[in-house]
DNA sequence: GCTACTTATTGACGCAAGTCAAATGGTATG
DNA sequence: CATACCATTTGACTTGCGTCAATAAGTAGC
């Protein structure tokens, strides 16, 4: 039985309760295109439960066995990786519509940390269930690779962030690329909250939480954006893009 | 119809020619275990054909169609992306047994060059005919998953060395994690030929040629390894294991 | 074996970012 | 609404690594 999540209906989001991916408004950002209208209900059976997670609560932590892929439904999220010494690295920032936990597959344990930034909600999807679903659905199948594969690209990025990038560069590259999720969810494109703190904004970006505070500063004092402690509104785009794609000079 | 290829048979090593997982000594490291042996035959279906790579030459490049993953069956690559403005991130360094290819699943186009460093040969797996078979064979779909989830932990870790470690732990890492893939592929524990410039090692581990040069060189006069061009003899493990792991002083 | 080219080593110096420290602004708690 | 605790900003100083440059050691072509 399914019960349909609605905001009139908020009593219904207890972690307990079966829910419906066939009449979420985030289908579309977790879940691939072209599937039938009858095979869409199939689908439901992927997410056993919601579970919600308290700000600073973690989803899953090191060592975790693992059994379930998470799709955030509201919330935001920072996954990361410790030295036995302490040191820890944000390894990525999450937002609704996005999958965690794909470190854990190849180990059966979870690889990293994930820790809400805020309140969140997530669907609990497990992962057996996942790839019996996917052998029976070719698009399912390839949506999943599909998210992998992303998640490999993405990283990529990261290390060519971390490798050859300037702290200017960096901070630039984030910016324009939180923007640019949030506006694929409907946020605007040139304002924003963060959700993070510069200490993990410095954690992921390879740099000190003072040099992620001077850099907002001088992009301030630039004129191109404007800050604000964790409100951030982008003035110039142009400008941002300009020092993240060439940095010519140098 | 299926040619055996063995060492004994090198005229049949041309790359239209049929090859079988089944009879590969490499079949543990790139294929999954406890396949029955009648199944194992179907494997064979997944390689297409093999094909050389010559050093220095491209098995492809970004905005390639993607079409197969690649198995690598001798020789070793580099993945690297790059900049607008032409800076190169290498991203990984891959050898026998090990997949590459996984990053143009998401856009249909690979998203990074690999580029042989030696001479090589690689098994074309076209990846439809992969997610055909892993949907008749969970063992295979499980596979894959790993190996996709293995490169995400993989991307994690350089993530880690990048954006919190200091050269001398960056250069100790990797050289562990070199010898340590090559230890399971049969060879010495304490002896490897490094098969990338110094400039390449700086690529990946986010530090100029330079650096990589002078921090080998430190190593060589505490008598932590041995080195003389591209031949590096690691001395003393444990002390290689202990920069890696506490750099506890700072 | 000579020449040209690439790769690696080493030194001298500079700078971007780290470290340390202090002040301020926000936010949560009783 | 006072207290305590974080998060953030900013300044002064330090440093690890980058940059520039010269030399040496390999390697390939003729």
């Amino acid at each position: 039985m399914t019960i349909e999540i609605t905001k009139e209906n908020p009593s219904a989001q207890v972690p307990t309760i079966k829910v419906a991916c066939s009449s979420c408004n985030l289908r579309e950002l977790c879940m691939p295109i072209g599937f039938k209208e009858d095979d869409m209900h199939r689908l439901d059976e992927v997410v056993e439960k919601r579970r919600k997670v308290k700000q600073g609560d973690q989803l899953f932590t090191t060592g975790d066995a693992f059994k379930s892929l998470y799709a955030i439904r509201t919330g935001f999220f920072k996954t990361c990786v410790s030295t036995e010494d302490g040191r820890e690295q944000v390894t990525g920032f999450q937002m609704a519509g996005e999958i965690i936990g794909l470190d854990g597959i190849v180990t059966d344990h979870h690889n990293c940390d994930a820790i809400a930034l805020e309140d969140a909600e997530v669907c609990v999807m497990p992962f057996a269930d996942i790839e019996e679903l996917s052998r029976e659905f070719p698009v399912l199948q390839r949506h999943i690779h599909k998210i992998m594969s992303r998640e490999i690209v993405r990283e990529n990025s990261v290390m060519m962030l971390l490798g050859n990038m300037r702290a200017e560069e960096r901070l630039a590259a984030f910016l324009l690329n939180l923007v640019q999720r949030l506006h694929a969810r409907g946020f605007s494109q040139s304002e924003l909250t963060l959700r993070m703190t510069r200490e993990e904004i410095g954690s992921y970006l390879g740099m000190k939480l003072e040099t992620v505070s001077r850099t907002f500063s001088k992009f301030s004092d630039e004129g191109i954006i404007e800050v604000k402690q964790r409100y951030v509104k982008i003035i110039n785009a142009d400008a941002l893009k300009k020092i993240f794609n060439q940095q010519t000079c140098s």
